[in-house]
DNA sequence: ACAACGATTGAACAACCATTCAATTGAATA
DNA sequence: TATTCAATTGAATGGTTGTTCAATCGTTGT
C-alpha cells in the first residue's frame, strides 16, 4: 500500500513484511477502542479506590463519599461511567443504593497492576 | 472521624464499620495514583494499539506510523508516555529506533481486558 | 562539511473529563 | 400528604490530553 504509507509517513518503511504479519494477527479497531474504554475505567484514581473499595466489600453512595473524603455527587458521576462499563451493578433498598463489583476480572487486573508498580 | 464526614457528605454513614473495615484494608492514595496512572497507558486506542503492535513484534517508529496510519510525530509523542511509564524500552540502530515491550505482565493485562469486552 | 532521513520536540488547538453546585427524583416515615 | 433524606442529574468550570504543524536533533553516506 504505497499510497497509504504516503498519506501519514514521509518515509519508508523499514521492514514491511513485519508490518504485514502484525497487521494480519491484529483486531479490528473497533475492538480496541472497547478495550481502551474498558481500562479507562482505571485510569481515574477515584474510580481505581472505588472499585477497590467494592471489592473489599459491598458499599452504598454515602459509605464510599465518606471512605475517600469526596462528595456524593462525585461519586455518583464516577459511579454512573463506572455502570455503563458494566463494572459495577447495585441494588436499591429503600432510600439506599448499594453497588458491588459486576466483573470477576477486576481482581486480577488489579494484581497485575500492582505487579508491575511494584519494581 | 464525625467532622471528616459532615465535610464531604451530607448525610449519616450508613456502615460505618464497613468503612472502617475497607479503610483497614486499602493501600495508601500514593499507590492509587500510581496504579491510576499506568492503566491511563491502556486508556487510549492509538496506545493500546501501539502495545499490543509490540507485543506481536519488535517495531520502528515508521513502521507503527504505517501500521496505525498515523504520523509519527503523533506515534512518536505516544511512545514518549509509554517510555516514561516504563512499558516499552527502545534499542537505536543507525537512525531507526526499535522499540519492544518492557514489562512482561502487559500480555496477561491483554488477556484479562478482552475477557471482559468478549461477555 | 553537507545533504538526506528517521525520530524527537514544543507550542497551539480542540476535544474530553472530573468535580462542583444547585436542583430534582424517589422512597420511607410521621 | 408533607417532610426527610439518600441518590441522581445537568450545566458550568477548570484542568488534562491527543493530534497537528513546524522546527530541530542525531546519524549516515556522499
Amino acid at each position: 500500500m504505497p499510497e497509504d504509507r504516503q498519506l501519514v509517513c514521509d518515509c519508508d518503511v523499514i521492514h514491511s513484511e513485519v508490518v504485514e504479519k502484525v497487521r494480519e494477527m491484529t483486531p479490528a479497531n473497533e475492538d480496541f477502542y472497547f478495550l481502551a474504554n474498558f481500562f479507562k475505567m482505571f485510569s481515574d484514581s477515584t474510580r481505581v479506590r472505588v472499585l477497590w473499595a467494592l471489592n473489599c466489600s459491598e458499599m452504598c453512595v454515602c459509605d464510599l463519599a465518606v471512605l475517600l473524603n469526596m462528595t456524593k455527587s462525585a461519586i455518583s458521576h464516577q459511579l454512573k461511567s463506572l455502570r455503563l462499563a458494566k463494572l459495577v451493578k447495585y441494588n436499591k433498598i429503600g432510600k439506599v443504593v448499594y453497588y458491588s463489583l459486576a466483573d470477576d476480572h477486576i481482581k486480577d487486573i488489579f494484581e497485575k497492576g500492582f505487579e508491575h508498580i511494584n519494581e
